[in-house]
DNA sequence: GCCGTAGGACTACCA
DNA sequence: ACTGGTAGTCCTACGGCG
């Protein structure tokens, strides 16, 4: 029978472990349970000498025994290793620790660190979501590559409501007012209130809860999508569950899964995927944008649309006052979350399967440990040695000494006129593959040499580069396939491929400098940086000789000024550029730009240009900004607002005066008191628990009240806050959103607009007194 | 004790 | 909890003044 695997659990029953596959077969889900022991590999060491102090240990550690000899590469060479199998996955590292003191300094131990669901995908050739087949003893018997495997996992959405009529419900008080599920063919509404098609009504909140049970254990879907679910929906439905003696068979055996930094909440029987860690990753690998990483915020940066809901604070005031509108609103956010999830889900799914991790590993795992998964998989098909994770004095000893990084070009401030924006595409990981980077391949002999003096070798090509490429002739052949394909479901699945592919390419570099890596090395790292930094000014350079004048550069872009040159002068100049270039490494045309700002630093000495802030229009009327504070959410939406305002119309207009009189009608609206309150909102996130802060800040004040007003608050929270006209000290003034009662003009005014938009009219020689008075004579003291 | 400022703490951005 | 490079705000400590 040939099946698709979707999950595996460890257990152990009977003195045994057991994985547990979950697999679909068809459209039904199986589980399949086969027996499977923990190892390591010792090295240097004799058999006898090795049995002796096995023997030693045996007496405490069950099952414990030398299975054989097995055969490991450490670059290209080989070595011969004892395989010591261990009684449960927990004694492994234990084994190897109390083995290493008896027969310190005469062994050499390899792969103790493992997880133990890894090396069991790992040694039995295993795909998440590809194919295997298994006998009737449960033994998997083959497999095929996870690319070929057309898996459809029906998915569906839930979300409750609480009452909380107080704020922040408590799980020991408020009920669950309503739950609603939504999948591929029906949507439910279950609730003590409402009536209409998709209502289920209930008599009271313990029925609530059994008749979600039971219409999850009914539709039985693949995946469980909630938004913040892990955090909030399921933590409370078991809060809830307990106190009122409900049978649940949805969260029976479930499991709270810590990964890393991030909670997970396993189910038995479904796989749940919280869409919020999974939008997080998204936002960090820059896949899209948000302010803030809400349901209706990530719903409204995806579909460009305000989706139907209410917000959670409100929807007590519906429920007593039994609105009509409650069952549309409460639904709207299982509907929001089901349809962010028909997006995120096909891309979750390729990044487990690229990243050779379970589909709910995946959705809590970090960039680094989805590169660091799919390299473990390849050395272990190949039969090279994983390395160790690195103990916490090597770590510490990594991260104090960072390696350089890109090369950015000082911009001169100033209005431009058409500009080509040139990339090299993918630069680091063309870079890694050029140049065979990897720490197996580090030599004092022949080879490539960086720019930073680490060699090379050219004769044994690297793990990391190789499964590097791999990714990336994949990626270049579903671009392929993307273009011919006309199916829409098909489609979607290819550039989900795509997508995943690239993120994972993309972090490879990061991945071999990042302290926790087990592949990490500096060598390699700073090579990186050092081919790349001398790459970008080569091609300055090369721009110059061509009479370009470069205007900016940033990592493995460059800005060229054209003046009298044309586009196809710059097209011939990538053409020779490319010629000169390894054939992996290409620089590309970004776009063309009719118009371009960059502005000063803010200095009271020097007058500089600041890097990594700028705006342009490009010929199609589409505005680029990046850096500036409008792009910023530790920035009012008042001063953003204008400072976009300002930059759009000096990119289409052109003329100082219309930039003017927006400052000043904004100003003149401020000072009336026309704007409403939470434009002045201030978003900050706070990085560590309140007490731990040396520099109290306004946000950190802000946060302070918020807590005494009984508030959750601490690592993670973004506190909004609006600087009022209450006390002395900016961070004095400091109060949350929920509890200001005004805000303070001039604060704005002073520390918001102007700044915001004086960098950028500074360009066009405008002063402060010029916007503030009309006038260049009197001073900024007679205005306020 | 008050004032002004350099330096540090901190966040969020770009690539 | 993938990397480093960067701008900018606000706090805090410190030195000068008297």
């Amino acid at each position: 029978m040939e099946s698709i695997l979707l999950d595996v659990d460890y257990t152990y029953e009977d003195e045994k472990n057991i994985m547990v596959l979950h697999l679909k077969e068809g459209k039904k889900r199986v589980i399949k349970a086969m027996e499977y022991m923990p190892y390591f590999l010792v090295g240097d060491i004799s058999k006898e000498e090795l049995e002796n102090a096995i023997d030693l240990l045996g007496r405490e550690v069950p099952e414990l025994k030398i299975e054989g000899k097995v055969e490991r590469f450490f670059g290209d060479k080989k070595k011969e290793l004892w395989k010591v199998v261990v009684d449960t996955p927990q004694n492994v590292p234990k084994v190897k620790h109390v083995l290493k003191h008896m027969i310190e300094g005469r062994a050499s131990f390899y792969e103790f660190d493992i997880p133990f669901k890894k090396r069991f995908l790992m040694d039995h050739k295993l795909d998440p979501l590809g194919k295997v087949k298994y006998n009737e003893k449960n033994n998997i018997t083959s497999i095929q590559g996870a690319g070929e495997g057309e898996v459809e996992l029906i998915a569906g959405a839930f979300d409750i409501e609480v009452y909380n009529p107080e704020g922040i419900p408590r799980e020991e008080r408020d009920p669950i007012i309503i739950i609603t599920y939504k999948d591929n063919e029906k949507e439910y509404f279950i609730s003590t209130k409402g009536k209409g098609k998709n209502v289920v009504n209930v008599k009271d909140e313990k029925e609530l809860l059994e008749k979600f049970d039971s219409i999850i254990k009914e539709s039985n879907p693949d995946v469980l999508l909630g938004y913040n679910s892990s955090q909030f929906d399921f933590p409370y439905i078991e809060g809830r569950v307990k106190k009122l003696h409900v049978d649940m068979e949805l969260i029976e055996r479930r499991r709270k899964i810590r990964k890393g930094l991030v909670n997970g909440y396993k189910l038995r029987n479904n796989i749940h995927l919280d869409l919020y860690p999974a939008v997080r990753l998204l936002t960090t690998m820059g896949a899209i944008n948000v302010q803030r990483l809400t349901l209706k915020d990530v719903y409204k940066a995806m579909f460009g649309e305000e989706k139907l809901m209410v917000d959670r604070a409100e929807m007590w005031k519906l429920w007593d006052e039994d609105d009509d509108e409650l069952l549309d609103y409460a639904l709207g956010d299982a509907r929001a979350t089901y349809r962010i999830g028909e997006e995120v889900l096909p891309l979750e799914m390729e990044i487990a399967r690229t990243s050779k991790t379970t589909l709910f590993d995946a959705s809590l795992s970090t960039a680094g440990q989805l590169v660091e998964s799919r390299l473990m998989y390849y050395a272990a098909l190949e039969k090279h040695i994983i390395p160790p994770k690195p103990k916490e004095n090597e770590v510490k000893q990594r991260l104090e000494n960072p390696i350089e990084g890109a090369f950015v070009k000082l911009p001169e401030p100033g209005i431009y006129d058409n500009i080509a924006v040139l990339d090299f595409r993918g630069l680091y990981p063309s870079i890694i593959i050029s140049y065979n980077i990897d720490p197996y391949t580090l030599t004092d002999g022949e080879g490539y040499e960086s720019p930073s003096g680490y060699k090379f070798r050219k004769d044994y090509r690297g793990l990391v580069p190789r499964v590097l490429e791999e990714l990336l002739v994949t990626r270049a052949a579903i671009k392929k396939e993307i273009k011919k394909e006309k199916d829409k479901e098909k489609l979607k699945r290819l550039k989900a491929r795509s997508q995943a592919l690239k993120i994972l390419a993309n972090s490879f570099y990061g991945y071999l400098g990042y302290a926790r890596s087990r592949w990490y090395s500096r060598e390699c790292a700073e090579s990186v940086t050092a081919w790349g930094r001398a790459h970008i000014k080569s091609a300055i350079d090369k721009a110059k000789e061509d009479g370009f004048d470069v205007l900016y550069a940033d990592t493995d872009s460059l800005f060229l000024l054209m003046g009298k040159k044309s586009k196809e002068d710059v097209l011939k100049f990538l053409n020779k550029i490319n010629e000169s270039l390894p054939e992996k490494m290409e620089l590309e045309l970004e776009n063309f730009y009719t118009r371009a700002v960059f502005v000063s630093k803010k200095s009271k000495t020097e007058k500089r240009g600041a890097k990594k802030k700028y705006a342009m229009l490009a010929e199609d009327g589409s505005i680029k900004i990046r850096g500036f504070e409008l792009v910023r959410r530790d920035w009012s939406e008042i001063a953003r607002e204008i400072q976009k305002k300002v930059l759009e119309s000096i990119l289409k207009d052109g003329r100082k005066e219309k930039a003017i009189a927006i400052v000043r009608d904004a100003i003149k609206r401020i000072k009336e008191g026309k704007e409403s309150l939470d434009k002045f909102a201030i978003s900050t996130q706070l990085n560590k628990k309140i007490e731990n802060y040396e520099a109290i800040g306004p946000e950190v004040v802000a946060a302070k009240r918020l807590r005494d007003s009984g508030m959750p608050v601490g690592k993670g929270t973004l506190i909004r806050y609006v600087i009022t006209k209450e006390g002395k000290s900016i961070s004095d003034k400091a109060y949350p959103l929920s509890m200001a009662k005004n805000y303070d003009p001039d604060y704005y005014i002073k520390n918001q607009i102007l700044p915001a938009v004086m960098k950028i009219l500074k360009e066009l020689s405008v002063d402060e007194e010029e916007l503030l008075t009309g006038t260049k004579q009197q001073g900024l003291k007679g205005f306020f």
